[in-house]
DNA sequence: GTTTGCTCCAGC
DNA sequence: CTGGAGCAAACC
């Protein structure tokens, strides 16, 4: 052990290295608190760190540790949140240097101090001599006028006075009248001028309830179909708790694409408190601001996506997840975080409640809210069955048996009729057809060639308002064949449909209807498909085909026709999730259609009308469908009865991967008879972008004997030859393999 | 992850 | 003897 001089100390620091432990630097005499930023010199190059603690000794030898490069004072991370980032790197398996580093903004990970846009309040220090102020200088008199009636004046008030405010107080700052705070800023909301709606018994029920305890830690699930007034609630809800002084709430939504709509209704209705949101979309500069307003507890709202559950907030309070069922709450690679489950464990951390709304909930969350013999109920279970819109009616879900009405083109005659009833009454319809491209795959009708790709285990999708072949997975693009590369004929035909094609043959069954196409294709640049929506609600558009793109969120009053095109590879997919995942696809696009006062209809087209998915679809009767499909989960053992942990692997050469795997198997076997653990096994998706790729599934009945293995585990497989030759991540609790 | 540092062997 | 490639080890 090394030790100081009185006047050094020496600081852990957190670095975003995949190393997971701390690294201990001397500092000489600088002030400095734990949670801020600092340079340190690491393996020849400088990065940014976060002080972790302070400390007399190290465990390193003095001689070898380096000096602090610089001290930056701009933020001290609170200790608040470590709790919350030292759980999710034990449970996760990650890094915690790694996992604090990405939950900051990118201005506060780079070697600079953290430049947000700078907002001002100003005050008068010192009564402006009447001389000052002349008589045609009307600008600088509105300013002073405004400073007698408010102490306080911020820039946005200022800039309502006169948008040339700055050439006349700036004098004044400088001249010593007038002083000049810097304050985070935060876009102030307007209030909305209708009145505030009336609950009905149910959704008032829920919140009485839910503020029986407000200051535990208890779990709700909000379980209201489309139109329900979920939304209602949050916002009442928020209020009462917003109403307690410094309270701050965090709002969770798994998509930047709904949060438009939701902030909005929050803004209006929750207007009394500051709110900022957290999602990609914003500017580095946007993201800074919002995250310190959070941190600050200037915010009293904040609105996120996924990350933003790592968002620190002083005075958190409750704690809200919409679309909890959601897939986009699951981080797909670094830490794979699951953001309800992070959520939770938050939840319970500051003992606070958190409320999960659906209409489709999770099994996971469906099984905590519901009681059987295998578990008792955990989770608050509140059920909203009405249309709070009481003139709103659900629509009529039916399906088309596609081997009595067959398909052409994609489309039966039944689905046209529907099409064709919907154009005369000037309604609007969605196709639905979650597929984007002209058709999935070209074929060779000679010698049965179909476009595959060469990095992937999967077909080269045909665009042909391109003329070309890409593939969906690795982005590998290339003209379209004229004749086929394995036999030489030039029969190269297209097969199956995709929003183009479909587009193309509702052009020409309605050549005089207005239809458009909404995918990642054709919604490339930031604004285009708030554009296409804002059309469509103007009742530009006749015909909508599109992706799931289309399937949350949008409210379109005079839509009263959904189709879906294709629901029947989901339906017998070899993923243990499909159904669940289909149920709530189809439960949320059916919710497209009749928001408004007139009945919808959703056409459903598929050769298994008698699926049982398809019966409890057409009573919207999700609960009775979310139970069966437990059952047939308990009894296989999967989640949620059953916990998994996935290690996935892959390489170019596949031998690499196959002895990597053989030997996280074996070792996993020597360490644990508590945890099954399966044999090496290749995914769905062998190859991808030039990766061959295999996978270890590990299966318990307690989280707690995963991690047992995992405790010894993970250092072996650190450990191992391989492991830096190959990638290789660890998927704790994955929803897909 | 990135950098450093070591070995090995080609090339002069 | 020098220099670059290739690989393993350390990173405070």
């Amino acid at each position: 052990m090394s030790s100081l001089s009185s006047t050094s100390n020496i600081l852990s620091v957190a670095l975003d290295v995949p190393l997971d432990r701390m690294f201990d630097y001397v500092n000489h005499n600088v002030q400095v608190q734990i949670g801020q930023r600092v340079v340190v010199p690491f393996a020849g190059r400088q990065l940014v760190g976060i002080v972790m603690a302070i400390n007399q000794h190290s465990e390193v030898p003095l001689e070898k540790l380096k000096t602090v490069i610089h001290v930056f004072d701009d933020i001290a991370l609170d200790m608040q949140i470590f709790p919350l980032l030292q759980f999710c790197a034990d449970y996760y398996h990650y890094p915690l240097g790694q996992l604090l580093i990405s939950t900051l903004p990118l201005r506060l990970r780079q070697i600079k101090p953290a430049v947000s846009l700078k907002s001002y309040i100003y005050r008068v220090e010192h009564a402006l001599p009447p001389e000052h102020v002349q008589k045609r200088q009307l600008v600088l008199q509105r300013i002073m006028d405004a400073f007698s009636h408010q102490t306080h004046l911020s820039e946005y008030a200022l800039s309502a006075i006169s948008t040339s405010w700055r050439k006349w107080l700036h004098p004044l700052v400088s001249e010593g009248y007038v002083v000049a705070e810097e304050v985070i800023a935060v876009k102030p909301s307007v209030p909305a001028s209708h009145a505030v709606p009336v609950l009905n018994a149910e959704q008032q029920s829920a919140i009485d309830a839910i503020l029986e305890t407000p200051h535990a830690f208890k779990p709700w699930l909000l379980y209201g179909v489309t139109g329900s007034g979920k939304t209602e609630v949050y916002i009442q809800l928020l209020a009462n708790i917003l109403s307690e002084p410094l309270a701050q709430v965090l709002v969770l939504v798994p998509e930047i694409n709904l949060t438009p709509q939701l902030e909005a209704r929050f803004r209006t209705r929750l207007s009394q408190y500051p709110l900022v949101t957290l999602h990609s979309n914003l500017s580095e500069s946007e993201r800074l601001q919002n995250w310190l307003a959070a941190k600050s507890g200037t915010a009293k709202i904040v609105i996120g996506t996924r990350l933003s559950v790592f968002t620190p907030m002083p005075h958190l309070k409750m704690m809200v997840l919409d679309e909890e069922h959601d897939g986009s709450y699951k981080q797909q690679d670094g830490m794979r975080y699951h953001a309800r489950d992070v959520a939770m464990v938050r939840a319970k951390q500051l003992n606070i409640p958190i409320v999960l709304g659906s209409a489709t909930p999770s099994l996971e969350t469906w099984y905590n809210a519901t009681a059987s013999q295998h578990k008792k109920q955990s989770y608050g279970l509140l059920t909203l069955t009405e249309r709070a819109v009481t003139d709103a009616q659900l629509p009529k879900i039916m399906c088309i048996d596609i081997a009595k009405s067959p398909v052409e083109n994609g489309l039966s005659p039944l689905l046209i009729q529907a099409i064709r009833e919907r154009l005369a009454r000037r309604e609007q319809s969605l196709l639905f057809i979650n597929r984007r491209g002209y058709a999935p795959v070209l074929h060779c009708s000679a010698c049965q060639w179909h476009s595959s790709c060469a990095r992937c285990s999967a077909k080269l999708v045909v665009h042909l308002s391109q003329r070309r072949l890409k593939c969906h997975h690795c982005g590998h693009e290339q003209k379209i064949p004229l004749q086929c590369p394995s036999c030489g004929n030039t029969d190269l035909k297209p097969v199956g449909q995709a929003t183009q094609r479909l587009s193309q043959t509702l052009t020409h069954l309605f050549p005089n209807a207005r239809i458009a196409r909404v995918d990642r294709d054709s919604m490339r640049n930031k604004d285009a498909l708030t554009d296409m929506l804002n059309q469509v609600y103007a009742g530009e558009v006749d015909i909508l085909v599109g992706t799931q793109m289309l399937a949350k969120g949008h409210d379109f009053p005079n839509l009263t026709l959904v189709g879906v095109i294709d629901t029947d590879t989901a339906l017998y997919s070899p993923d243990f999730r499909a159904s669940e995942r289909l149920f709530s696809q189809l439960m949320q696009v059916s919710g497209r259609a009749g928001r408004g006062s007139v009945g919808g209809e959703v056409l459903i087209q598929t050769s298994f009308p008698d699926h049982d998915l398809f019966h409890a679809l057409r009573a919207q009767d999700y609960a009775s469908y979310a139970n069966a499909l437990l059952q047939e989960r308990i009894a296989m053992q999967f989640p949620p009865s059953r916990f998994f942990v996935l290690l996935k692997a892959e390489a170019t050469d596949f031998q690499q991967v196959q002895h990597f795997l053989n030997f996280a198997a074996e070792k996993a076997r020597q360490i644990s008879n508590q945890v099954l653990i399966y044999d090496p096994v290749r995914p769905q998706m062998e190859r991808l972008k030039g990766l061959e790729r295999a996978h270890v599934l590990l299966q318990a009945e307690k989280r707690q004997n995963l991690q047992k293995v995992m405790a010894s585990w993970v250092p072996a497989l650190r450990a191992h030859k391989l492991s830096s030759k190959i990638r290789w991540a660890l998927d704790i609790d994955p929803l897909e393999f």
